[in-house]
DNA sequence: TTGAAAGCGCTAACAA
DNA sequence: TTGTTAGCGCTTTCAA
């Protein structure tokens, strides 16, 4: 069976392209009997639109890219599923790019959309991006973007963060209160806005309590797994911090199997707080005190924002800076 | 500035938008000065295809699509993970589309498919999922289509999946020998082939070892997280098992949650191996015995059959039956 | 309320 | 080696 278009409907009906077209469409010009019949025999022979010629002539192709770092880690998946509901709901289709934390493989994807693949753009910046020297600032002329979580503060445009230097600054409030006075921050990278943000939580946090900002409590980290794990041990050997703060899910995990292998005990000798949203958190030996960020929340607020600016293109994407708290849950590797 | 057409390129060099398209396209029918000049002003004015363009006529539209029940699952994850690699490696995009263990959803998703849209597809199927009634049969007629782990055994196209069988017998065997005489078996739906795979692989198990099959011992579950922890609980209470097999991630969750409800003791009261790529398995309370699948591995498998048919019509999909084995990695869920 | 016609940007026969 | 031409399937003026 060949392919059914809307061609051979308008030839069954004795009727012109246009007609079927707008009667597909629900144009109010075609009266309510035409439009069923087409409408009828459409779903008779199990017409189905050609999205692409569509896209072609409407220059809009119901499509957006989500690109994120990775998507093996607890807060990407969360975000898809927001952004999907809300793609779902819209009827559109989402496109997915990881970027592995590479701001060259980053680069390549958002040059492809200067092609008019998607209409709208959803971004979790890598380690590496500095928003400046990137196609970023280019691209977002010509289409919506938001950012999400990993934001560019220098592109004006809409964000969507959690309180990244409150929930830092409880977090660390926490092990003070908690009796520690040595803590680490593992950082993920010093490019991050969101980073830098959640450092200065935790310095202010320090300063509050009148404890000192040793210079090396601060590391910095990569994309490198196997790195960063040699380089927490390290850390940890070299400083005995009695409170750490990591800032990422996956440093997290890094400080467990490194107080494995140092012989280091939770939270007697070290209370840890991490940014994660694993679901297993609170299975774990000992189980996680946690920044729990809204990841599905942030998605589906993410992708809202596209949308409304998708649909009205005077929405001033712009001026919309959406900050949604995290949420301290507090467990046994704080614990007294 | 306007987007940059074939055409404007065509004036600009006084050629036709034919030799401009071949030039771009690498064409061996064009002189080499010709590409040259072509290429060059293409790069100077940054001239980017219109995909959609290339689509329509093509017929073809470098796009897959992904269907999976969830992502925030570390399996699906690293699924993803595989498949974007060789995507991206094939200058192919990838259209993600989730379920949510629903047929219903699947079913509207798949019957998108026959606009065209995407070139193959790569889908693990719901729970819900009875092949036989299913638009997949037809689709698979139009579209290359690759199963991974939940596969559809009806359907004559390729299927990735793990050892299943082999393995849930490899890790009730393993409980066997930790002592239990009395196993139960957390199975993710009737449905799903790789789930009877294992069930058939558990009582392999038990009959080899003369222990009785009791009827109950296989419990079902659905979507309803909720309510399957709930289910988890009263199973574990009636059936008083000193093993347990969960045949997914979150099952294995819900145990570890019933457990702490209910004050069971693992391993010493209940041992469990749990099917799951989780990361955080080795730091869990107690650290997990898994089933760890080659996720990643299996991803890859199914992308590059698909794409090896999707580049040569006559690859035959239908005899590809590819089976990557999973490892049991013993930890203390399971010591004595 | 319907239709004729043009064209979105590209590719592929076929001709030159 | 290059160009002419037609057309992928749809939407959208504009005219009837």
């Amino acid at each position: 069976m060949e392919n059914v278009t809307i061609r051979m409907l308008a030839e069954k009906l004795q009727l012109s392209t246009a007609t079927i077209s707008k009667a597909l469409n629900n144009s109010h010009e075609i009266s309510e009997e035409t439009r069923k019949r087409v409408q009828e025999l459409a779903k008779e022979l199990n017409y189905v639109p050609n999205p692409y010629a569509s896209s072609l002539r409407k220059k809009s192709s119901k499509t957006i890219a989500v690109v994120i770092p990775e998507v093996a880690d607890s807060f990407f998946a969360e975000a898809i599923n927001g952004i999907e509901a809300v793609a779902k709901e819209k009827g559109y289709h989402v496109l997915i790019y990881l970027t592995h934390e590479n701001s060259q493989q980053e680069q390549a994807i958002l040059n492809d959309f200067q092609s008019g693949r998607v209409d709208g753009i959803l971004i979790s910046v890598t380690m590496e991006t500095a928003a400046s020297e990137h196609g970023l600032a280019h691209l977002s002329k010509e289409l919506p973007i938001v950012f999400f979580d990993r934001v560019c503060e220098e592109l004006p445009t809409a964000r969507v963060t959690t309180n990244d230097k409150e929930a830092a600054f409880i977090a660390t409030r926490h092990l003070i209160e908690r009796g520690c006075r040595n803590i680490g921050l593992l950082a993920a990278s010093q490019q991050l806005s969101i980073i830098r943000q959640r450092i200065s939580g935790y310095e202010k946090a320090l300063k509050e309590a009148g404890l000192p900002l040793s210079p090396n409590a601060v590391t910095y980290y990569t994309n490198d797994t196997v790195g960063n794990y040699k380089k927490v041990c390290e850390t940890l050997r070299q400083h005995r911090f009695d409170g750490i703060i990591a800032t990422t899910e996956k440093l997290a995990t890094s400080v467990y199997e490194a107080c494995e292998t140092l012989g280091i005990r939770m939270p007697d000798e070290l209370k840890v707080v991490g940014f994660s949203n694993l679901s297993t958190a609170r299975f774990l030996q000992p189980s996680l005190t946690t920044v729990a960020q809204p990841a599905f929340e942030m998605g589906k607020t993410a992708a809202t924002l596209l949308f409304r600016s998708l649909k009205n293109n005077h929405f001033p994407l712009a001026h919309q800076q959406v900050e949604i708290p995290s949420q301290l849950v507090i467990r046994q590797s704080t614990a007294v």
